[in-house]
DNA sequence: CTTGACCTTCACATCAATGTGAGCGTTTAA
DNA sequence: TTAAACGCTCACATTGATGTGAAGGTCAAG
């Protein structure tokens, strides 16, 4: 299929298809006169490249994890640096970091909601008390941040 | 304390410092002299701000989100309009959306990890080559819609 | 053949999060 | 009293993820 299939497909715009293939995202093949070609797999791919960057990661990252995400089958990469799994540990961990923080803070939103609530529809009495979340690890966050 | 010591405290710059307060974020005191003067609670609340925006989320939506995030004593609950009480239900299904993508995605690279690792530790000859990208058939994981 | 939809590249614009530095005032300590 | 260290504002620079538009090529339908 051409870009704008894709485009309405994903609901990614031309513009950032053609931004995520500059940045080695994805590599469709071309036509003889030169239009872009994708096929059915890509659609997962672009959905899976949008989720992560929504997640907060950068186009450098998801580069490196997206061979990583795909079938256990298609995976074995034959030249798999120590340095890439070392980068990979180090991303599975800044992702459990950020969930571990995400949730706190979810459930942080979900009492004060709680209360909120409850409060409003009593009306009267002393407020009940949430307790915030702590950030983790803080600072000194090694890689390039963002 | 002023500006110096809440950088060192919080590992964030004086520029972001005064950016957050640009951004509403942080509302410090002024000193005579026209210095900002934060509490000890600044230092809880940049750290809040620093994790959060690690986290992928604007600062638009932090500061909704901060008021919310707070001690205990300050959750008085104030003027919280239907339209605020939106706003964080919206929020709170975004962050849980988010945190159930990004497990997965830890989870895959767990997975990955755990593959090339036992494979390693086995594999005694060279590993046959693959296609050097977008392996056909990829039907992991979709990322959610949004 | 012309029109319109779709594609191409190139390039400038924008927004958020940061960095950096200039130019100037304040505090501190030798 | 002077220098170092710190603070202030203003403002331009940069990076990453996007938007937008110009100038033009391809192609199917009228």
């Amino acid at each position: 299929m051409r870009i704008g299939k894709l485009a309405e497909r994903t609901g990614v715009s031309h513009r950032l298809l053609r931004y995520y293939e500059e940045q080695g995202l994805i590599i469709p093949s071309r036509a003889p006169n030169g239009y872009r070609e994708y096929t059915e797999s890509h659609v997962d791919i672009v959905l899976q490249i949008k989720g992560l960057l929504d997640a907060g990661l950068p186009t450098r990252i998801i580069r490196q994890l997206l061979p990583c995400l795909d079938r256990p089958e298609t995976i074995y990469v034959p030249n798999v640096t120590p340095e890439m799994i070392a980068t990979l540990q180090r991303e599975q961990a800044r992702l459990s970091e950020r969930i571990e923080f995400l949730t706190r803070n979810r459930d942080a939103i979900a009492d004060y909601l709680d209360t909120v609530l409850s409060v409003r529809s009593v009306n009267t009495g002393a407020p009940p008390s949430v307790s915030p979340a702590a950030p983790p690890g803080s600072s000194s966050n090694a890689g390039p941040g963002r």
